[in-house]
DNA sequence: ACCTTGGATCGACGTTCGTCAACATAGACA
DNA sequence: TGTCTATGTTGACGAACGTCGATCCAAGGT
């Protein structure tokens, strides 16, 4: 099997990407890209950092802020990357501390391919 | 590390699970049974599988109908068999085919997971 | 300069995952 | 009963994943 490499994914391409669910049959490619997102939220640990930035002031949140799920700070570190990598999540250092934001975009966008998908 | 035995999820027990991502942290024991969902849908050939299912007319569709994506037969009922134990699709056996239907309770909690948690 | 602190990266480990070929099982039909 | 076809199950293998300790880099404060 052959590697691909995957770009991060950017909001607009996200929004862009797939219809609805129910709509029509997903490519292969669509899928492959749609699975990079549901994949980043199919872990426990980042799920639970992911909630924690969205239900954050403002949609964001230092590191500092959000670093208690259990795990060491190297394992939550590489977690923030998955999410960012998927497009989830955004970050920018500010001073002394890093700040992730969700990126709403993508976040409806993932929303609609299922809600829009229960209207059968 | 303990390996957690995980029930099939109920329709129901989805849909009261959780509220939408960014109202509050999710607790580590919600994180754990969401997670499992957004997983199941986290590999490309079962978000191809589960979107030929519910796009297929009536969200329902047999096996012989959607396991041309590429992979080995065992390899499509084992992934539908995950698909099933996420609680994203139930299956039935009607006479010589097995039909797979969409689980819309489900999918509409999981859509509502995410699109409520946009709007910040 | 030096030290401290926040956060990312590296290297290694055990576990889980995706895949297949081989086999098993369940109906339908003769 | 027996045979054919449609699915599920098993066992094995390599790849990917989650986790950690150790290390490194960037910013601030002394």
């Amino acid at each position: 099997m052959t590697t691909k490499v995957l770009p991060l994914l950017e909001p607009e391409a996200v929004a862009a990407c797939c219809p609805p669910l129910s709509e029509r049959p997903l490519t292969a490619e669509e899928a492959e890209r749609t699975a990079v997102m549901f994949k980043a939220l199919g872990d426990p640990v980042r799920l639970r950092l992911f909630s924690l930035v969205a239900s954050h002031e403002g949609g964001e949140a230092c590191v500092c802020d959000i670093s208690d799920v259990g795990v060491s700070q190297p394992t939550v570190s590489h977690h923030l990357k998955k999410l960012r990598e998927a497009g989830l999540l955004s970050s920018e250092r500010r001073g002394t501390w890093v700040y992730y934001r969700v990126e709403p975009a993508v976040l409806a966008a993932m929303g609609q391919l299922l809600t829009r998908a229960a209207a059968v």
